[in-house]
DNA sequence: GCAAGGTC
């Protein structure tokens, strides 16, 4: 059997489909993994590397001491299947191979992955034949001819990769522990440093600090404005900017008539093509069209593996070969581009552009099937997937081709100059409408005509500082370094704004970015620096040409690190304290109201808050929402009336939540519970708030006679408050626990979440459970509540209510439950039923019923129900068990009937209508009694 | 709990 291996199941799917030629291919689908059968041959797909590197037992604790950070650098690596159940079906099937063909991409990665797989298949068979086939193309030309001349597998080029795994594992994972733990920083913040992720944090730093250290000067633009032909027309100063005020000025008082036509100069243009896409070029352009990085790769992703575009993880940017265009325009002939493709075949160029790279594993991004609208389905697909299509029409479009004026003027002495352009042939930008070029179309001029001179100006304008990165800036910038790849620059992003290193787009270091690069910089210069990533694949090519052993790298490798340590521990203490200095930084927000001390951002479990750091001794705190609603960070504005930073909640997938100022936003929230208490004014909120009084319960633990100085009242009058305020606390207790028990029992929907039921409810006037439990459930479909779920709040209001108060009144909760369970949970129901029957129906004894019952009734001040002993009621139920089960019994028991006798005597009819047992029934179990009790 | 690189 031929066993052939691809890098990713798509591929394997098309290398099975052009390999079988006629005969059907069967697909088997097994959970995670697919192959495809045909002859004697399998084709199956692996997932990218289904191994991944990491050290061996014994190094999994970050803090031991047999095994510190430094330890790293000589730990004995292994690797470890990641992909469990893949490798478990390639080896099944290589025990039974007679020969295995790797055919994963034609890359150094590519080759490692093959590698890995060729191990693999060696610890389940020594002898089989194992081969590789390199094609550039996922075609059926290229891919029968690699397959047939498929060679061994490159050992060199594989060794190169697998230095750049050891290396990355080693350097990342060693700094990354010693940095976290000299940080005193664990679980969700560690440090982590990496020879990509850390010089793209140092790019974002740097440009910050250019920012910062930015001084703006001024310089003036001089214009004028003419007219010609009716038309208005504004003409520079051919010398750009003044940066000196007075040649400003002296220019612009030289500024005068008589404004005459010195030269008019027509031009040519060549307006290029754009080159074919690249994934970098891919995500600029998502990124003009406004959609971030890994949303566009995620929807390209998408888009690719519906058949919709080609491979979008790719450097090329060259067409290959077997790709036919003028065949390829057919495709787009009728739907949606019909119109763009008439045009571009009557536009074709020769040749399609190209662009400065062509590598051998994929091609250029290029739409490889017609797609409508409503085959994509969300917006932002389309909108990337017509931009792959137009950018496709670009590159075999011609140039366009511009005629270009300038005009150059004189007035007095000082010259002018207006340009202007007119398309001669609008070639590729016919379709391409994503980067616009104005025409700007001048009116015919004469050498020495005199034109007026309408007005001047000189404008002031001040330098401004470099921008942010945005996300596709970044991107390209790291491409030009040679950071990161196709398929990890975009996630590269996201790992930096995971770690909180990074915050906004464009992009900003944080406090805590900023320490780690600094830190770095200074003691581990060479990780922050793409000279590592450049010496790396440099060493990589050695190994790859076999100029080099992959060990002799690895050991110069391990030995820079071992002094980067020596280093590194010597000033651990320094670099501690600077970096948990520089961190505590990002909490403070300013100077507490009450004392002054700093500020800080808390976080106990999943509650957060803002709290003096001059705790215990100023109790200042402001509470925030629970950090389920996102992360309290530290924003940049600052509130003008308390000098406070800004507050925002920031969780993974969801919009900041921008509280603002914290005290501000404390103010607010607790100045509508001010507003409860009887008398209270805005006015008086503000008398509380100067005197640092914020909340509710700040007010009662005030004590009367301080009250009474800031109000300017009576002792008594401030007693009045307090008591009111307490009453009002009591009233928002309830309102908090009705929300809460809102959250249990309604499920949120749409549109309905539960603080919007709450706070209709609220505005109805049912302001606690109580007030919900006696509410009529018609009334509160207002709430958006339907009819089943308003019942049934209801219901469940009037059991808690009635539980709490049968607790209350004494009866355990155990026993409170089994009441419950009966149906008996209403205090009132409880004590107008009989004990013998609530004995059978719950199992609790008579005795211990009677003295609940008991309990109940004196708190209702209602009479005792009666009062029966264990025995009697035993010696009465015995004989009527013989005849009746407990559905009978219950009921009657209940109602009071439990001995024969008793039943002997009743009222058959007056009974069946209490117990709602039948009639006849009760008649029969009668003349049993009747026997018995003689 | 760590990197970067594949892929879903």
């Amino acid at each position: 059997m031929h066993l052939i291996i691809a890098e990713k199941n798509i591929v394997a799917e098309r290398i099975a489909a052009f390999l079988s030629g006629k005969e059907k291919v069967q697909a088997v689908k097994d959970g995670a993994a697919t192959h495809y059968i045909f002859d004697d041959t399998i084709v199956m797909g692996l997932r990218g590397h289904v191994v991944e590197v990491d050290f061996i037992d014994g190094y999994k604790n970050w803090r031991s001491a047999d095994h510190p950070p430094r330890s790293l650098i000589d730990a004995d690596i292994i690797k470890i299947p990641t992909e469990k159940k893949i490798v478990g079906l390639l080896q099944k099937f290589s025990r039974k191979a007679t020969r295995v063909t790797i055919a994963t991409d034609y890359d150094t990665e590519g080759e490692l992955i093959g590698k890995e797989a060729l191990e693999l298949i060696r610890a389940v068979n020594t002898k089989v034949v194992i081969d590789r086939a390199r094609f550039s193309a996922i075609t059926r030309e290229e891919i029968i001819k690699a397959i047939s001349e498929a060679t061994p597998l490159d050992f060199n080029l594989a060794s190169a990769g697998e230095s750049r795994q050891i290396i990355d594992l080693v350097w990342g994972a060693s700094l990354t522990r010693f940095l976290s733990i000299t940080a005193h920083r664990g679980a969700d913040s560690i440090l982590s440093v990496g020879r990509v992720q850390s010089p793209t944090l140092a790019m974002i730093v740097d440009r910050e600090r250019e920012i910062e250290a930015f001084v703006p000067t001024l310089y003036w633009v001089l214009t004028l404005v003419t007219k010609k032909d009716g038309a208005e027309l504004e003409a520079r100063h051919v010398h750009g900017r003044f940066t000196d005020s007075a040649e400003a000025k002296a220019a612009y008082d030289a500024t005068k008539s008589p404004l005459i036509v010195t030269e008019v100069i027509t031009g040519h243009k060549i307006d290029r093509a754009p080159a074919p896409l690249d994934t970098t070029a891919l995500i600029v352009g998502a990124g003009r069209l406004g959609i971030s990085a890994s949303y566009a790769m995620n929807r390209a992703e998408d888009l690719y593996m519906r058949g919709f575009i080609s491979y979008p993880r790719t450097d090329n940017t060259t067409y290959p070969k077997s790709l036919k265009i003028a065949e390829h325009l057919k495709i787009f002939s009728h739907g949606a581009f019909a119109g763009d493709a008439r045009y571009v075949k009557e536009h074709m160029r020769d040749v399609p552009t190209r662009g400065k790279k062509e590598t051998t594993d994929h091609p250029p991004i290029y739409p490889t099937s017609l797609a409508a609208r409503e085959d994509i389905g969300d917006d932002v697909s389309w909108k990337l997937y017509e931009f792959i299509v137009r950018r496709f029409f670009a590159t075999i479009c011609i140039d366009a081709e511009w005629e270009t004026m300038k005009v150059n003027m004189s007035a007095s002495a000082e010259p002018y100059t207006i340009t202007g352009g007119r398309i001669l042939e609008a070639g590729w930008r016919g379709v391409y409408p994503y980067s616009k070029a104005e025409e700007n179309i001048l009116p015919v001029f004469t050498v020495g005509e005199t034109l007026p001179l309408l007005s001047k100006n000189s404008e002031e304008k001040e330098t401004q500082p470099p921008a942010r990165y945005t996300q596709s800036r970044l991107i390209q910038r790291m491409e030009e370094l040679g950071l990161g790849t196709k398929s990890t620059r975009h996630e590269v992003i996201s790992k930096l704004a995971g770690r909180k290193y990074i915050e906004g787009n464009p992009m900003k270091p944080t406090i805590v970015g900023r320490a780690v690069t600094e830190s770095l910089e200074h003691f581990a210069g060479t990780i922050t620096e793409p000279t590592m990533t450049k010496t790396l694949e440099e060493h990589m090519g050695d190994i790859a040409a076999g100029k080099k052993p992959m060990e002799a790298v690895l050991s110069e490798s391990r030995k820079m690190l071992a002094g980067i340590f020596d280093d590194l521990e010597k000033n651990q203490d320094a670099i501690g304290h600077g970096l948990m200095e520089r961190t505590r930084e990002e909490q403070i927000i300013g100077p507490c109201p009450v004392c002054g001390k700093p500020l800080q951002i808390k976080r106990v479990g999943s509650s957060q808050f803002i709290g003096c750091s001059g705790y215990p001794d100023c109790t200042f705190n402001a509470g925030l929402p629970p950090a389920t609603w996102g992360n309290a960070v530290k924003m940049d504005e600052v509130c003008e009336e308390h000098k406070l930073n800004h507050v925002q909640l920031l969780r993974k997938g969801a919009p900041a939540w921008k509280i603002g100022c914290p005290l501000c936003s404390h103010i607010k929230t607790n100045s509508d519970a001010f507003m409860l208490i009887p008398g209270m004014t805005a006015e008086g909120i503000k008398k509380l708030n100067a005197a640092h009084i914020y909340t509710i319960s700040e007010l009662i633990s005030q004590g009367p006679v301080p009250l009474s100085q800031i109000f300017g009242l009576s002792r008594s009058a401030a007693e009045k408050y307090i008591f009111d305020a307490q009453g009002v606390l009591g009233l928002l207790k309830k309102r908090t626990e009705m929300k809460k028990f809102i959250s249990a029992h309604v499920v949120p929907r749409r549109g309905r979440g539960h603080s919007k039921v709450s706070t209709a409810l609220i505005s109805m006037g049912v302001t606690d459970i109580e007030a919900l439990a006696k509410a009529n459930p018609g009334d509160l479909l207002e709430a958006k509540l339907s009819e089943a779920e308003a019942a049934s709040l209801v219901t469940d209001a009037k059991n808690m209510i009635d539980a709490a108060k049968m607790k209350e009144y004494g009866v355990p909760a155990i026993t409170l439950k089994k009441y419950v369970n009966a149906g008996l949970g209403d205090p009132e129901k409880f004590i107008a039923v009989h004990p013998a029957g609530v004995s059978l129906a719950t199992g609790v004894s008579v005795t211990t019923i009677c003295n609940h019952q008991k309990l109940v009734a004196e708190k209702l001040c209602r009479p005792c129900p009666e009062k029966i002993s264990k025995a009697a009621f035993e010696e009465g139920i015995a004989p009527l068990r013989e005849k009746a089960g407990e559905d009978v019994l219950i009921p009657l028991a209940l109602a009071g009937v439990y001995r024969p006798a008793q039943l002997a005597k009743a009222d058959a009819k007056m009974l069946a209508k209490v117990t709602g047992i039948d009639v006849k029934q009760i008649s029969e179990l009668q003349k049993y009694a009747k026997k018995v009790s003689e």
